[in-house]
RNA sequence: GGGCCGGUAGUUCAGCUUGGAAUGAACGCCCGGUUCGCACCCGGGAGGUCGCGGGUUCAAGUCCCGCCCGGUCCA
């Protein structure tokens, strides 16, 4: 065995962590793999190789080695009661939506519920130890779902977590190793020779630590992970707290215990089953399915080129051709993946997510695409509100509130499924156009560079363009890389962090300061305050106490004025660096020490106020009448008005807006006192539910609670009038979709929304006195004003014509032959470019060998336009060469095309010279 | 949050590359012819702030910049 350390990244790792209790009690032998050089611990005497994949096969498929098969329910029981049993308290599921987290959307691990907070200490955890099945979603091998027998995009993390401190020691290696083997061994009945723990390093989310993947025949069924570092530039820093973090994979695990050629047989009856049916599948072999995951578990078949090569093995061993396995295959592909991605689309649209072409909202819809076009492609024509509710049913057994949520989830598919269909019927069109465009340059193959684009911008799958230039008789040939020629296409990301207009070096000082302590916390009506300067920089000044309210949770700063003994400043903003309140002042700024007085501008805060406790009774409103799927996703309250987007999965309707406006004004009516209290975290939570997120993420282990009576509750920083009433009324101005699924609400209330009522009565008012008409008659007034307006514009347009006629006819009149064309010219007064062009297509009708050259003059602004009809064109005039030489003889520039010239900018005084020219020019233009 | 595509008649679109007359196309609509009547067919007609705002230019639907709206892909 290695001495001492040993290097892991760089690092000095305690090999000693491996070397757990249990190991030496029952006499585990650690060996090294034969394939990937990794150090294991078993008790099979024999073993030679880790256990898990690549190294080896299943061995599992077929010959279950647990003592029975379980149910989802079952194995979820079995696992959390057996921890209860040794002291670890069960928690409940936390959504899939990471709402107290603004690094991820989705929870990826159960781990993801108690980061950052109890990971790092700042609040304690709600129980421990403790243990939880996590509902999990992940993305990163959604292209293998259905194909490998294994991979799964949403999928329930089982976990015991000790979270240890300095303060508190749980437990650590000894007991996770020994909780995990005993629940293996003695509650599944697997042969202790089997269970094998492979020696492995783990890193995620900032933090990193020695492993143990747990293999049995062949397949990982928990991650034990003595977390007890932090990554900090690519180096391991040691923490304090030590937590345990494991995952136990539930659907691998009642794979394990049933055996079945692949987890979705295993895990998705009776979807499944239903799907087959509908569809008319009658799927292949299981021995064939068998050997498929198998397989996948050995060859890691990540990417389109691993997928080919692990079916054309298969199809040798089968003795069958790739092409045929693979068209027996598909249609049981998409059934496995419709059933996998059709539970995680309940998980996630029921926690909230709703569809949208951003963020999580985007992941949703891709899910519900992919659903959608398996649905085509097996030809089943049934709503997705159906498959999703096959899952429904299923999810709603062992978490009930999931059906409470069914209407919006049918709601939202509906919707997603329309939009779809009608993304398909536009892309069609878009086909159609570009394979006659490749067909009529003789080009028997659409380029790809078309196929990525139709993708890309269009949303059209290879697939789908394939099948229909194929009817327009085009060949298609799909680059093999065509998935990841997309992903380059969009390389480049990144963004800035938004930065406070405060210098770095302010900043570094101030941090070191003392916390201003907040008077607007303890008195919120506080409009005037003593404070003693503590701090000063070139336009900045620190109080060690202070009224003005800093900028945060969307609500603006206060502003107002400070004034000490021998000076006055402005104070134009406050920010908040850490726990500490800048102030932004103008002019000169008080001696450090002194003591000054601040004066809050108390009509703004009062307004700013009205506002903040209007977005909650507004939030608090739409998610009673659109439904519980809606959250604030942003808000701004300034002084003169606010804005609140709010999830949505459709444009609000005139009605809705107005009901959510009567309801709002309602509450204020009722006068509910608007509360405020410190809660720890955890209690919060416990009591309110993770509602009180509706302003993201908010920081520290005890959190501000505004509640409003029972009509809403959250964590809030900002600061609220005392009861609804104070808020005054409530306007709504406008509602905007800012993007899809977020709807952007424009309001205004107390005397801002007075200040709108009279603005929009005064608009009217103004309206009414340059109409001329009164304010009931306003909207047919204004509706006769444009049709006369396009009446008159009509009738100048006819007027013009006429005029283009009479002048075109003395024009012609006038012409004198000039080789074989004749030329005419003239000088028109009061007329613009539109008038010449009128008079040039009459002359061009009437006179096809006449050379017309026209100037128009109109306030002092001098225009030249030439017309040449057909034949004076074929005789060989230019009439924009024409007009370009003219008008450069004249002090302008010009050009045009045969028949018609234009030009412009002549001087007046040369203007005359460009029609004394013309004869010349156009001599000289014949001769060529 | 970022990339790409689009916004022209009631509808679906062409025109934008290379600036120079919107006699734009099809469908729909209206009138007339044909028919016992309808459909088809034939003839005629109405219908456009070229998304909005700047800029460049003698000249902008067309080029440049900003914004708005819709679509789509990626994180």
């Amino acid at each position: 065995m290695e001495e001492g350390f040993r290097q892991v990244w760089g690092v000095k790792v305690f090999p000693t962590i491996y070397e757990v209790e249990l190991f030496r009690e029952k006499g585990f032998a650690r060996r090294k793999c034969k394939a990937c050089g990794r150090s294991f611990w078993s008790l099979n005497p024999e073993a030679e190789y880790c256990g898990d994949q690549p190294c080896v096969a299943y061995s599992f498929i077929g010959k279950p080695p647990a003592s029975k098969p379980l149910s989802l329910q079952e194995a979820r029981e079995k696992f959390l009661s057996f921890l209860e049993r040794h002291g670890h308290r069960r928690i409940a599921k936390y959504p899939v939506v990471a709402r107290w987290r603004d690094d991820v959307y989705l929870v990826g691990a159960s781990i993801y519920d108690f980061q950052p907070w109890v990971t790092e200490g700042i609040i304690p955890p709600p129980a421990n130890p403790l243990a939880i099945s996590q509902p999990c979603v992940r993305f990163t091998d959604i292209d293998l779902v259905g194909k490998s027998g294994r991979h799964l995009t949403g999928f329930e993390m089982m976990a015991h977590h000790a979270f240890n401190s300095p303060k508190q020691h749980v437990y650590w290696n000894h007991e996770t190793v020994e909780y995990c083997f005993k629940f293996f061994t003695e509650e599944l009945g697997v042969n202790p020779e089997k269970v094998s723990f492979v020696e492995d390093m783990w890193s995620g989310g900032g933090n990193a630590g020695e492993d143990f993947e747990v293999v049995i025949d062949g397949i990982e069924v928990a991650t034990l992970v003595f977390m007890h570092y932090k990554t900090v530039n690519g180096e391991l820093k040691p923490l304090e707290n030590m937590t345990v973090d494991t995952g136990y994979g539930l659907e691998r695990i009642v794979w394990l215990t049933r055996g079945s050629p692949t987890i979705y047989d295993a895990i998705f009856q009776p979807a499944i089953g239903k799907l087959l049916q509908m569809a008319g599948v009658k799927p292949p072999s299981g021995e064939l399915l068998a050997e498929i995951s198998r397989l996948a578990g050995v060859m890691s078949a990540r990417g389109e080129k691993g997928l080919k090569k692990l079916r054309a093995s298969v199809a040798e061993k089968f003795g069958m051709s790739t092409e045929k396995l693979e068209a027996s295959l598909k249609p049981l592909e998409m059934v496995y993946s419709t059933a996998d991605f059709s539970r995680t689309l309940v998980f996630m649209l029921g926690d909230g997510v709703v569809p949208s072409n951003a963020e999580a909202g985007y992941l949703a819809r891709l899910l519900i695409r992919k659903i959608l076009r398996n649905l085509d492609g097996l030809g089943l024509e049934v709503p997705l509100s159906e498959i999703l509710d096959l899952q429904l049913k299923e999810v709603s057994k062992d978490y009930p509130e999931y059906m409470e949520k069914a209407e919006a989830i049918f709601e939202m598919a509906k919707i997603e499924e329309e939009r779809y269909r009608e993304t398909l019927k536009r892309g069609e069109a878009i086909v159609k156009r570009l394979t006659s465009e490749v067909k009529a340059k003789g080009l028997s193959q659409l380029p790809s560079e078309a196929l990525l684009k139709l993708y890309d911008s269009h949303g059209l799958t290879p697939d789908y363009v394939a099948q229909l230039a194929e009817k327009a008789g085009l060949k298609i040939e799909v680059p093999d890389d065509f998935y990841s020629r997309i992903a380059e296409l969009h390389q480049e990301a990144g963004r800035e962090e938004e930065k406070l207009p405060i210098p770095p070096e302010v900043e570094e000082a101030v941090s070191k300061l003392k916390p201003t302590r907040l008077l607007y916390y303890e008195e919120p009506d506080l409009r005037e305050f003593e404070a003693e300067a503590v701090y000063i920089s070139q336009g900045f000044l620190v109080l060690d106490r202070t009224a003005f309210y800093a900028e945060g949770g969307g609500q603006v700063s206060d502003v107002g004025v400070v004034k000490w003994d021998g000076g006055k400043a402005e104070v134009s903003w406050a920010y908040k660096v850490g726990n500490v309140i800048v102030h932004v002042v103008k002019d000169c700024l008080p001696p450090v020490g002194v003591k000054v007085k601040g004066v809050v501008n108390w009509d703004r805060r009062r307004s700013l106020m009205s506002h903040h406790t209007a977005t909650h009774i507004i939030i608090g409103a739409a998610r009673r009448l659109l439904g519980e799927h809606v959250w604030q996703h942003g808000a701004l309250k300034e002084a003169e008005k606010a804005r609140l987007d709010i999830t949505h999965y459709a444009r609000l309707s005139d009605e809705q807006v107005e009901r959510l406006e009567e309801l709002a004004n309602r509450v204020v009516m009722q006068n509910i006192p608007v509360e405020v209290s410190w809660l720890p975290r955890e209690e919060a939570e416990a009591r309110y539910g993770f509602t009180i997120y509706q302003g993201g993420v908010v920081p520290g282990r005890r959190l501000r609670i505004v509640k409003i009576g029972d009509w809403d509750v959250e964590a809030c920083g900002g600061t609220h009038c005392c009861s609804t009433g104070e808020v005054g009324p409530i306007k709504i101005v406008r509602t905007e979709r800012i993007q899809d699924g977020v709807e952007r609400i424009i309001f205004t209330a107390g005397i801002s929304a007075v200040r709108e009522f009279r603005r929009d009565a005064l608009r009217l008012k103004s309206l009414s006195s340059i109409t001329g008409s009164p304010l009931e008659d306003l909207e047919r007034s204004v509706r006769t004003l444009l049709e006369e307006v396009k009446a008159a514009r009509k009738e100048a347009l006819r007027l013009r014509s006429r005029l283009a006629r009479q002048t075109a006819q003395s024009l012609i009149a006038q012409a004198r032959k000039v080789e074989a064309v004749r030329l005419s010219s003239c000088r028109l007064e009061e007329a613009a470019v539109e008038d010449l062009i009128a008079v040039a297509y009459e002359v061009s009708k009437l006179a096809p060998d006449l050379v017309a050259v026209m100037l128009g003059v109109r306030e002092g602004d001098v225009r030249l336009v030439v017309v040449a009809g057909d034949e004076a064109a074929k005789a060989g005039v230019h009439a924009g060469r024409l007009a370009s030489t003219l008008a450069s003889k004249a002090g302008g520039s010009g050009g045009g095309k045969l028949t018609l010239g234009q030009g412009g900018s002549l001087k007046p005084e040369l203007a005359e010279k460009a029609l004394a020219q013309a004869e010349e020019e156009v001599k000289s233009q014949l001769k060529r």
